[in-house]
DNA sequence: CAGTGGTCTAGACCACAAG
DNA sequence: TTGTGGTCTAGACCACTGG
């Protein structure tokens, strides 16, 4: 058996995680405090408490001023979800990249986009459909609305050439994103671009991002069948 | 014009972000050192660093060692996914909650599922299908196999009175989880279950869960139709 | 009120990797 | 080789909140 010995706040994490994970720390139990921990542990106060914020970020552990840290009686799990460029994400796979402009107009949301994008009544959004392409096959389908009062810059971008998201990621900041993922049946239009079968469920993400309070664009993006998503926690 | 004030690292996280934003920092620029900008902002090299820190986990700077700190050039977006526990979800809405084990036998997995487990042959799994309720209608159908070698303790449990989600999360911890999440059309047998049409796209999303290296659990939620799964960042 | 976590500071040493 | 971020330390004060 060997001595514990803790270096650094990794150590003081994995020696934590030990206890809860042994039920040494159970659920809904006390822990002693960070002074004490730091003591036991041989460290400074400060390396029990990165190492505490960090499990608690996990989701592991329940920290309040005062009435101490508990260890999490339900624990929430949070998967990080890495929301690729969509160039980036096919090329990962070593497959060609290319992608297609079907449409570009400039025209009113309809009342329910409009709400979502909180934008002002006649105020007109730039609507483009695109195609991304994997070695030549459909990937993925881009329907967006951008917010022309926010990044007008756009109107003059030939998006034939460069994609509107690329774009904005490179020229229209954002704090702030929603985002929400669903499953649809894949109808007559949907199922032409993308290669599939009327009635096939298609995975799709739609994402409306931010610059403070005003919308800068709403995407919705729709998988070829069978696409997944993957993540780890 | 209000001079600069900075009293804690969330001062410096924001003016941090304002210059990214405001693309006084740019894309692909190298920003002062942390020495520099504690100087610059009047505060300990420990308070910015932990304020670039932050700002690079959430993905808008990338920092090496003698390279430096450079404003990110593709800014992944990370979404970060809570996976709340069924019963909460619906306890959430305001929903009554309810469930009821449709299944449970202890059988052999398929090949496919051996191989994502990592189990030996002949491994008997226990397998467990139920259904989740919001307000008495069809929420989510979960189908589960558990591995017994590493939770024997679960095979004397009466799943039709405990859920065995529930029973697992108090009773066998886990270390990692891997997830996936996709659209598929609903057969015959799920759509009886879930009370939807056949042909219904339906949001599904598979977890397997570890402990260190010892595959716990596989399971597969597949959600009612129209179900949206939520994030912000 | 008083105990807990949250944070700052100044200084120090170390690990890494670019040149 | 050497500049950079990564981390530790000891001590201090503060903010919150439970009792």
């Amino acid at each position: 058996m060997r001595a514990l010995e803790i270096n650094n706040w990794q150590d003081v994490q994995s020696e934590v995680l030990n206890r809860i994970n042994s039920r040494i720390w159970k659920p809904g139990d006390l822990i002693p405090n960070e002074a004490d921990l730091a003591i036991e542990f041989g460290c400074a106060r400060a390396t029990v408490n990165r190492a505490l914020r960090s499990v608690a970020q996990a989701g592991f552990l329940d920290r309040r001023r005062k009435a101490g840290t508990r260890v999490a009686t339900n624990p929430v799990r949070k998967a990080i979800l890495s929301i690729p460029i969509i160039r980036q994400e096919i090329e990962d796979k070593n497959q060609t990249y290319s992608y297609a402009l079907i449409s570009r107009n400039l025209r009113e949301p309809s009342i329910s986009l409009r709400a979502q994008m909180k934008l002002n009544a006649n105020s007109k959004c730039l609507h483009v459909v695109a195609l991304y392409l994997a070695d030549g096959r459909p990937y993925v389908c881009e329907d967006r609305w951008v917010n022309t009062v926010a990044v007008p810059e756009l109107l003059k971008v030939d998006l034939s050439a460069e994609n509107a998201n690329e774009w904005l990621v490179q020229n229209a900041p954002f704090t702030r994103g929603d985002f929400t993922f669903s499953a649809r049946s894949a109808d007559a239009e949907v199922a032409g671009r993308l290669d599939a079968k009327i009635c096939d469920a298609l995975f799709e993400i739609q994402r409306t991002t931010w610059n403070e309070v005003t919308a800068i664009t709403t995407v919705t993006l729709t998988y070829h069948p069978g696409y997944r998503m993957q993540t780890r926690i």
